[in-house]
DNA sequence: CCTTAATTGAAAATGAATATCAATTTCTTT
DNA sequence: AAAGAAATTGATATTCATTTTCAATTAAGG
């Protein structure tokens, strides 16, 4: 699947949800949406707001919150608090879940994926009759850089 | 070890970093981290403060910000923001380190363990040159009454 | 004691996120 | 294509957690 293909997926299932929800389509909807989908970072408000300004005329930050709000409950994108203050938005890889190793002195954040960690989350949960939707897993430390 | 020493344990550690670093001891810096040293729960700052006043006379919410600091930089006190907006702090148990599973409907938290999960965390990091030093694994989903 | 430096509380300031509201835009129905 | 109903928008005001400021108080060492 190309990032392109991707990318249309992912708006039309943000397309899908507002239909069902008699929700509109608007040009600063669809401008943070599609800049939203295309970041790999964990983006936060400012970079979106400074990003759809330089594509649609005007965009006021109360907008991008509320639109990023819509993408949550439709489930395209995950908040993030890593300690600083303010929110970053997580767009889901297609190939699915990560974790993140995060550099307490440079602030660097890392993405890594461990199967077996999963699995073994799935278990400890069960044990305590608890069925998992989703997790965060956050390591905290020093990078080779920093180390 | 009983609680009592346990208490005596971490009061006699933030005596030592505030030696170490020219600090005052005083009643409402003791009053608060003796409160938050007894708490079991995940307390938050109206927590603290509430009990707090009911101990020492008088006590303003910017002292029990600034002592809440001080426990975490010297290591007795971890901030936690489990996505409700305001930060709330663990008192890590004296048997070492613990995971959370929040309910997603009641709120309820639970804590565990799995050193076998911890293990590999360590491996998964070290592979991608990271030193961890602390982390955090929260599992989200229903508990056996929300289920 | 007495001096010095740290600490405190009250109030003001900050900063992220949300609510308000009149004006605008979308979508459906003619 | 036009109109009407309903949703959306940006600017502004507001809320709420946290931090800063600063004059007055207090702790600790000499």
């Amino acid at each position: 699947m190309s990032n392109n293909a991707d990318l249309e997926n992912r708006m039309a299932s943000l397309k899908a949800y507002m239909d069902a929800n008699h929700l509109k389509s608007t040009a600063q909807r669809d401008t943070i949406a599609e800049i939203f989908f295309k970041s790999n970072t964990h983006i936060n408000l400012e970079e979106l707001l400074t990003k759809a300004r330089k594509k649609t005329a005007k965009i006021g930050h109360a907008t991008v919150y509320r639109t990023m709000k819509l993408l949550i409950e439709s489930g395209l994108a995950v908040p993030r608090q890593f300690g600083d203050g303010q929110t970053r938005y997580e767009n889901l890889p297609r190939d699915g879940h990560h974790d993140h190793i995060i550099c307490i002195k440079c602030s660097k954040i890392t993405e890594f994926r461990n199967d077996e960690i999963e699995a073994l989350q799935l278990e400890s949960a069960k044990k305590l009759g608890f069925k998992v939707i989703n997790h965060k897993l956050e390591l905290y430390g020093y990078c080779n850089s920093c180390g």
